[in-house]
DNA sequence: CTAGGAACTAGAGTCCTCTCTAGATCAACC
DNA sequence: GGTTGATCTAGAGAGGACTCTAGTTCCTAG
C-alpha cells in the first residue's frame, strides 16, 4: 500500500510529523530520541520509520501536556530497555492522572463557559434594551450549574 | 451566614482566591480588572467582594487556557459595559470551541496513555519474562484504540 | 519608641518550549 | 561553474505568565 522508505531526512520527519525542522534539532539535543539519530555523509540526520512512530508517541504526550523533562526520563527509560517497566507505569499513570484531571478542571471551566455563552447570545437576541436589566433578575439555572460562582460575576 | 466584609487587603484576596499577592499585583498592571482597584491610606489596595468574584471567573478562564491579553480584551469590554455583547459573545464562543477542542485533544491522548498504561500493567504483572516478547504479538485492542499509530512505537 | 509584619514600587529573573539567526556545507541540476 | 535549496552547528531571542528582589513605607502592638 504505502511505501515506506528506509531513510528519511529531516525534512521527511518534519512534513510527517507537523514537528518543525528545528523542533526536531531541539529535540534531539534534548535526549528525547530512543535511538541515536544516525548521520549520512556530510553529518546529515537519517531518520527511520521508528523514529517517526516514536515521535508520533512524543507528541501526544506533549500534547497532552507531558513536561520535556518527563518526556526525556521516559524516552531514558525505553532506551535502557527492559527490566524498569515498573518505573515506566509509575510514570505513565502519573501522567494519566494528571491528564484525567486536567480534563476534569476544563470540563468544570466548560460550565461557566457555557453559561456566559448563553448570557450573552439571550442578550443579543433580545436587543441591546435588555442590558439595562443586567444586573437586575434573568438568572435562574446559573446556580446549579456554576455552584461556586456568585451571581453579579456571572453577568458580566 | 457568611460575613462578607466590604473591604479586603491584598493579603485577604490572595488568600481568598488562591493567587499570590505577586499575581494580584501583575494582574492589575496587565489591566485584567473591570474596576480599578481603589487605594486606602498609605496607598494600599482596597479590594472588594465584585473584585473576588471577577478574579473568579478569571481563574477559570485562565485554567481552561484562556491567555491572559484575551481575558484583558475581555476585561476591557466589560469595563466598557453594554454596547459590545456581540464582541463579547463571539470572544467567549472562540474560547468555548478552543476549550471543546483542548478536551478532545486530551481525550484522544488519553487513549494511548490508557493504552501503555495497560501494556506495562501487563508486563508488571506477567514478570520481567515477558518483557523479551515486547517486539512479538499481544497487541490485538491497540488498533481499534489507537488509529493513527503504528504498532512499534506502542510497546516501548 | 521600636519591632514586626504587610504592603508598596520598579524592574530583573525564571521556566518552558521552542524559534530564529548567522554563517558554513553539501548535493543536484543547468 | 554557479545557483538553489536543504542541511549543519552554536547560540541568541521570543513570548507567556508569573515570581522574586531590593529597598522603602506604613500600620499596629507592646
Amino acid at each position: 500500500m504505502v511505501e515506506v522508505p528506509e531513510s528519511l531526512s529531516i525534512g521527511q520527519v518534519a512534513e510527517r510529523t507537523g514537528l518543525s525542522v528545528h523542533a526536531l534539532r531541539f529535540y534531539e539535543q534534548e535526549g528525547l530520541f530512543v535511538n541515536a539519530v544516525r548521520r549520512g555523509p556530510g553529518g546529515r540526520r537519517i531518520y527511520c520509520q521508528d523514529d517517526v512512530d516514536w515521535l508520533n508517541v512524543c507528541i501526544i504526550l506533549r500534547a497532552s501536556g507531558m513536561p520535556l523533562t518527563v518526556l526525556r526520563r521516559y524516552a531514558d527509560l525505553v532506551r535502557e530497555g527492559a527490566g524498569n517497566v515498573d518505573e515506566r507505569l509509575a510514570l505513565m499513570r502519573e501522567h494519566q492522572e494528571r491528564v484525567t484531571a486536567q480534563i476534569g478542571s476544563l470540563t468544570e471551566s466548560l460550565d461557566l463557559i457555557r453559561f456566559k455563552v448563553g448570557v450573552y447570545e439571550d442578550l443579543v437576541s433580545q436587543g441591546d434594551a435588555a442590558l439595562r436589566q443586567c444586573h437586575g433578575p434573568s438568572l435562574p439555572p446559573g446556580e446549579a450549574r456554576t455552584p461556586g460562582l456568585r451571581h453579579e460575576a456571572m453577568v458580566e
